[in-house]
DNA sequence: TCTGGGGTCCTAGGACCC
DNA sequence: TCTGGGGTCCTAGGACCC
């Protein structure tokens, strides 16, 4: 049985709808590259691959007439241009694809408030309780598929079913511009035709140890004993394929918990050797670090590098710090010391990274404390000395955080936690925060 | 063909405490 | 003197996903 969905690409599925399958997985189709052409109407119909158009890069997006020629996203660049010589490259825009990523998140929050977004371009929808006022699944689908399309000149393809996983199955199964509801009674049937590289979890490596056992679709994963399936690929791996593979999945949509980390690395264009060259990208990657803490309202305690040499081999080394910090300069020192001891000052280098992990945020109970907040331009020592002059007075953990204003914005005053929990009006405190506003020439707001 | 940058989760070993 | 088992924390590496 088939039917036409609205936009002209036909559906199908038996039967179309299901009061089960309440679980929506939307994903923009070909997103960046999409995006791209809103911008270069000029271009549509030809192979577009998105992307820094440098020795070392690597597809971040490509049209569907690019990937026609075997071109896909995160396929070194070299090799894209290899298979189709005519593609035509475009730098990414991430401001622009966030731009439009809000606003279609945006229209999936009219549909449910249950909306669990997976990066820039997907995300689950539960639509339990939106369907007494908007219609079945099929039909929420559908009109959510127009309207994204009216109002963004995007398409995006929906799956829908009674579990995460098929549900996000049946929207790759339905691209592009496709709509596919899977009926909770057909979740078997749907599945097991289908190769394990499909499988949740399952990427090159996994898929290599399975073949190994003789395993070539999800149908041989279920029919396998699950003693098996973990010996193959480990306790929790096992267990979650062998779940899959039946249609068992019982991951409830939630919205967006906290972040646990937050990293930035870069890959040079050549390798560098260089110990300085290495301190300053250390620093450089560590100020942008604090700065995205900051202004998340968090702290993080394990600091994270990570080197990736010439020969692509990749080690990480961390430290733990006895209290949390979201100041560059403090995450530059440490992670500064930990390269110090790695030894590798004379090795060359593709790749450095700062991560920091063990995340609190200034929400959680557990977060105590006075904030002073500094201009952008406020030299580090002068920040840390006021910070540790705070500690002394409050204790060690009492100050885990600093958060930067504007440029414009000089001065230093209690703002991101509840003020309950901010011991500004003792004396001492206030004296030292007067001091050094003073000096900073603060103007009262 | 030669491998980005943002993340999450899992495994395994060792230290340490009770 | 030599031994145990559970629990937690820390570290390093790897697979995977978008």
């Amino acid at each position: 049985m088939s039917k036409q969905d609205g936009s002209g690409r036909q559906v199908t599925a038996t039967p179309l709808d299901d009061p089960r399958a309440t679980i929506l997985h939307v994903d923009m189709d070909a997103f960046f590259a999409s995006v791209e052409l809103l911008e270069h109407p000029e271009l549509r119909g030809k192979p577009v691959v998105v992307g820094h158009n440098s020795l070392r890069s690597v597809v971040t997006a490509a049209t569907y007439e690019a990937r026609k020629f075997g071109v896909n996203s995160a396929m070194p660049m070299a090799v894209a241009l290899r298979r189709c010589p005519q593609a035509i490259i475009l730098e990414p825009h991430f401001e622009r694809y966030r731009h439009f990523s809000s606003q279609v998140m945006a229209m999936f929050d009219d549909v449910t408030p249950h909306v669990e977004r997976l990066g820039i371009d997907e995300a689950f929808l539960d639509v339990t309780g939106s369907r007494r006022l908007l219609g079945s699944s099929f039909d929420i689908a559908t009109a959510l598929r127009k309207r994204v399309h009216a109002e963004t000149g995007l398409h995006c393809s929906i799956g829908a079913a009674s579990t995460k996983f098929v549900a996000k199955l049946a929207s790759s199964v339905a691209k592009p511009d496709g709509l596919l509801v899977v009926p909770h009674d057909e979740t078997l049937a749907f599945l097991h035709p289908r190769p394990i590289s499909a499988l949740w979890g399952v990427g090159g490596r996994t898929e290599e140890v399975l073949r190994g056992y003789g395993l070539s679709t999800i149908g041989d994963v279920a029919s396998t004993p699950l003693a098996v399936l973990q010996q193959a690929i480990g306790m929790a791996g096992g267990q979650k394929i062998h779940d899959l593979s039946w249609g068992r999945d019982s991951r409830q949509v939630t919205t967006r918990v906290d972040e646990k980390s937050v990293g930035h690395e870069v890959t040079f264009e050549n390798d560098v050797l260089g110990a300085d060259h290495i301190r300053r990208e250390l620093f450089r990657l560590s100020d942008q670090v604090g700065r995205r803490l900051r202004a998340a309202g968090a702290v993080g305690r394990t600091v994270v590098l990570k080197l990736r040499f010439g020969d692509f081999q990749t080690i990480t080394r961390s430290k733990t710090l006895a209290d949390p910090t979201d100041l560059g300069r403090r995450i530059y020192e440490e992670v500064r010391g930990v390269y110090e001891a790695t030894g590798k000052q004379d090795t060359p280098i593709r790749l450095v990274g700062v991560r920091v992990e063990q995340l609190t945020f200034s929400d959680d109970a557990s977060a105590t404390g006075a904030v002073g907040l500094w201009d952008d331009d406020a030299d580090w020592r002068e920040a840390e000395s006021t910070m540790d002059a705070l500690r002394a007075r409050f204790g060690p953990g009492s100050v885990t955080s600093a958060s930067l204003l504007g440029t414009s914005t000089k001065r230093i005053s209690r703002g991101t936690r509840p003020p309950e929990r901010v011991p500004m009006n003792d004396p001492q405190a206030r004296d030292h925060e007067a001091g050094w506003a003073s000096r900073h020439g603060d103007d009262g707001e």
